[in-house]
DNA sequence: TGCCAAGTGGACGAGATCGTCCACTTGAGT
DNA sequence: ACTCAAGTGGACGATCTCGTCCACTTGGCA
């Protein structure tokens, strides 16, 4: 009852000097992630961004809490370009939109592939949940496409993957060449497509798409501890 | 004069006990890399390997010698792959199975992916050469493949170090999913051929072959120290 | 067999990172 | 203005990794 109407001003139930710290922890982890990779020293994002470690850690207990708040946006984006790609009257364009719009995210934003292959063990239930949207709806987009004649028959939910782990790759080994990534996006969607189905291919991975970050689809923003 | 004999009868200038504890260590880093990956503490190798870590280091001073010399086999085997390709009278065929033997070894070896993106800043002169050679004979075997009509003709070179660098993103992010490596592989060539060039490509990446560890072509195994 | 250069292993000091603890400061409600 | 729970910073001990040093062992030639 008491400093309840504090709590709901913000974006938890922090301080309005605790919550700036926070966003220029979360600022000053995706400057130095990127510039340092993601196991670069706690100690460099506090002192970037200002603060001391305590208040760093009080924040964010684990690495990993870290870097999926830093990249939280990023996460969203991806699921939210899945939505507009089932939204999209023609089945080839959204899919070839949302392959697009995330392998761009992976592009632009530096630390953000790291965090994408990075296994999150500790995810929570609505994480679980999300993730198996995110899967159901891909499968759909999937199979709207192949139904449209666009998508090749062949292809198998399970490819987003294989397509998204090795951009993903790509881009970690070149952080700066773009061409090269709007090469690979280019040369895949090309032999997604229903026309370059000339040969048959090797059996599909048995990757589930569930193990993955895409993931954070419609979840809300991590909480600071305990997530 | 003196005990010159020893000399040309090992491996390099070694007492054959110390050849043979060489021989353990790397075997020993081929396995600590695989598991642990290739940031894996020098004494986990030492350890593995039976040996004190002064005898390691002594052998290879540092960490970049260790994982060289570790995967020279398999840097040997990609330079080998494209003299091979060169030589099959199928141009299509040589390309063919030039990127399906490099993404083999990237497959089979666990550790090696890492290896093979590394970077290695110390490299050698005759490396230099060997990179040279190597980028002049891979772009004698796509114009090969080209004037024979089976490449497309917008495939630039340094598609090929796109292709391998996601593909070794692909095979770290999943060691273990044979199948997802595969596939990439054949969507990829299929991509690749001439009958595929339906839609113009971004324009290609600036990167060059050179600064490309396919580089170990043709190059003697580095020694153990010095290089 | 004896010699000794080559080889060996493990202890060790330097340096980095982690995550906690605690005395001090401050925002915000009254 | 006063109060105090919430928030803060940096010191600190624990742990890890590195690479060197040195006293001891051993392979191979004479």
């Amino acid at each position: 009852m008491v400093g309840e109407s504090s709590r709901i001003a913000g974006h938890d139930g922090l301080r309005s000097d605790a919550l700036r710290n926070r966003q220029r922890i979360l600022s000053a982890a995706r400057a130095v992630f990127a510039d340092h990779g993601i196991d670069a020293p706690m100690a460099t994002v506090a002192r970037r961004a200002g603060v001391g470690v305590a208040t760093l850690y009080r924040r964010f207990p684990t690495r990993d809490a870290l870097v999926r708040a830093a990249f939280a946006q990023q996460m969203d984006a991806c699921a939210q370009a899945l939505t507009e790609a089932l939204a999209d009257p023609d089945p080839w364009r959204g899919f070839e939109r949302l392959v697009e719009t995330v392998c761009a995210l992976q592009r632009e934003e530096r630390g953000f592939p790291a965090a994408f292959v990075a296994a999150f063990p500790h995810s929570t239930r609505e994480h679980a949940r999300a993730r198996e949207r995110a899967e159901q709806d891909f499968t759909a987009l999937v199979r709207r496409a192949q139904a449209a004649g666009a998508l090749r028959a062949d292809f198998h939910p399970s490819d987003l993957a294989v397509a998204l782990l090795s951009h993903c790759g790509l881009v970690t080994a070149l952080p700066d060449d773009r061409a090269a990534s709007r090469r690979l996006v280019a040369y895949l969607l090309q032999s997604f497509r229903a026309e370059a189905a000339r040969e048959p291919l090797p059996p599909p991975s048995g990757l589930s798409l569930r193990s993955f970050p895409l993931a954070a689809y419609g979840s809300p923003a991590p909480r600071p501890s305990g997530a």
